[in-house]
This record gives structure tokens, C-alpha cells and sequence, in this order.
DNA sequence: CAATTTCCCATGATATACCATATACATGTT
DNA sequence: AACATGTATATGGTATATCATGGGAAATTG
């Protein structure tokens, strides 16, 4: 999956790139998106893999597990679903494109089984920040015969 | 899912979120609701969560079970069936409304299989406590993401 | 019979579904 | 290679349906 940039309208509309409805579209009608935990963007999967996260913390801790109700609220309480309309849009909600600083730009971003939508800007610098540290692991992959 | 504040009028009525009911209303006409054990909110399900509760416990080969057993048996002496009116609203007893020192606002907060109801105010500082615990313990919920 | 509770209808606000246009992309043709 | 044509996607706008909420009528209770 590649890096795509779509308009994002007054209303908070955005169309999910191609490339991703074909995915996901077949499977449900709706994919879910929340605030990323850790860094200024939205995320979005199907709600499948947050099912099965869920039940992943279930078996591993009790019912009256602190950790778990935690988790839980962390998870379910943010995350929501959004179904698309007729020409495969959905919409954004305040509080996520806040969060991300979205306002009238969406970079989405490909992650495997689920994806991230960025603020254009906000994206330039993480993809920088995410090569310089991938270089930074693996010396060998450098170009050597830069010098 | 999602969290999503609604107005409680002087009787104490409240809707229930439709996307809530959408998932309720074909299974069950009412839910069910229990004084949080341990937080000062409210909690929701379906009758059969509760069930499926005890009955777990039952057969639990748990050396802890007896603990669980007592705590089951608070939740059930405290629940209660809550009925919805046309629109799709509950009527939250005294009881209820005085452990989550809710008033005038409701805010719904989604569990998967079951959700909370809080009292604004307390729900924001809930939330921020939620999530510096979360990134504190990141590390372990990391492997199960990325992939 | 008064007071409380339950039920139902009316309204305004909001979100959703739908339709129309524009842009980009790919294909085939001259 | 340049153009034209067709298809698929993206974007903008409007009408419609749904929902939250307030008020009041009917039913119930003490």
C-alpha cells in the first residue's frame, strides 16, 4: 500500500483511497478509526482486528482485571465506526481530525492490516524522523560508496 | 463503541446513544444497569453479559473464584433492567444517577460488551489517567499492533 | 383524588444518503 | 507520439432521514 493525499471538505468528508476500499470493502462496509495513542495522527483497521484484540486481552486477564477494564474504555471508548457513503467517503469527526490537526488534507498511510491518516506536514517530518532512525539501526544498508 | 455525551432531563432521562441501541435493540428491548464496583459510574449490558458472567464463574476452576463469586453476587444484587421508552431513551434511577454525581450531563463511554456512564468532569480526568497508563505500559501492547 | 410515573407526540438540529460534476487515469486509435 | 475516448475515482452540493430533547397526556400508585 502506498502514501496517498485526499481532500478533506468542510464537513470533514474524505474519500478513502481506492486501493484501500477494494480491501476492505468486500469484507464489511465500515472500517473503524481512533486516535493514535502515541503519535499526533488517526488510525483506522477493520472491526475484526479490534474484535480480536479485545478478546486477545479477555482470555489473557479476568473479568474484574483492572488492567483490562483499562484497556478496554482505551480502546472501545475511542474508537468508532464509519461507514462509507455511496462514492466511498467517510466522515471524520471532530475530535479525531483535531487530534490529528487534519483540516483540510488527509495523508493516508499504509500499515499492513490497518493504516494512519496524517496531517500533510505532520507526515513529512514523522517519514523523515522514521528514516533517519532506520538508517541509524542498520549501518550496513548505508551507501558506502557516498565519501 | 465510541463516547458520546447526551443531556439528562429533570426526570432523569437519558437516550442511549443510537449506535448503542443499534446493537441492543434486536436482541433485547431493555438493558441492564449496576453501580460500578470501583469507579464512580455507572455500568451497562445486556442481561445475557451477566449471565454469561455467572456462569463462567461456575465452572471456574479459578483458585481465586470465591473472590469473583462475592463480587458477581454484588453486581447482580445492584442490577437492575433498565426499558426503553419510543425514542430510545432510559430512565436512570436515584440510586445510580447519586454514585456517578450525574446532573444535567451523561457521558457514554463504550467496552466492547459492555459501556460506562460517567459523570462528565470525572470521565475527562478517568480518560487522561487511562492513557498515561497506557503509554506507560506501551511495551507490552506494542508486538500485538504492529503486526 | 393528588402525586408520581410511564408513555407518546412534536420540534429543531444534525448526520446521512443520494445525485451531479469534475478530475485523473488508462486504453485504444490515428 | 499525440490525441481522443471511456472508465473510475475524487469532490461539491442538496434533499432526506434520523436522532436528541422538550413537553404534555394517559396511566398508575398510594
Amino acid at each position: 500500500m502506498d502514501t496517498i493525499s485526499n481532500k478533506v471538505d468542510a464537513k470533514g468528508r474524505v474519500s478513502l483511497p481506492a486501493d484501500y476500499r477494494a480491501i476492505v470493502k468486500d469484507l464489511s462496509s465500515e472500517i473503524v478509526c481512533y486516535r493514535s495513542l502515541s503519535l499526533p495522527c488517526i488510525e483506522g483497521c477493520l472491526e475484526e482486528t479490534l474484535d480480536k484484540l479485545a478478546s486477545d486481552i479477555e482470555t489473557s486477564t479476568d473479568f474484574f482485571s483492572e488492567t483490562q477494564d483499562n484497556l478496554t474504555n482505551l480502546i472501545f471508548g475511542d474508537a468508532k465506526r464509519f461507514p462509507f457513503d455511496s462514492t466511498g467517503r467517510i466522515l471524520l469527526s471532530e475530535k479525531l481530525l483535531k487530534h490529528a490537526q487534519i483540516t483540510t488534507e488527509a495523508v493516508f498511510v499504509g500499515k499492513g492490516r490497518k493504516f494512519q491518516i496524517w496531517n500533510p506536514e505532520n507526515w513529512e517530518k514523522e517519514e523523515a524522523r522514521i528514516r533517519a532512525e532506520a538508517l541509524k539501526n542498520r549501518p550496513s544498508l548505508q551507501p558506502k560508496e557516498e565519501r
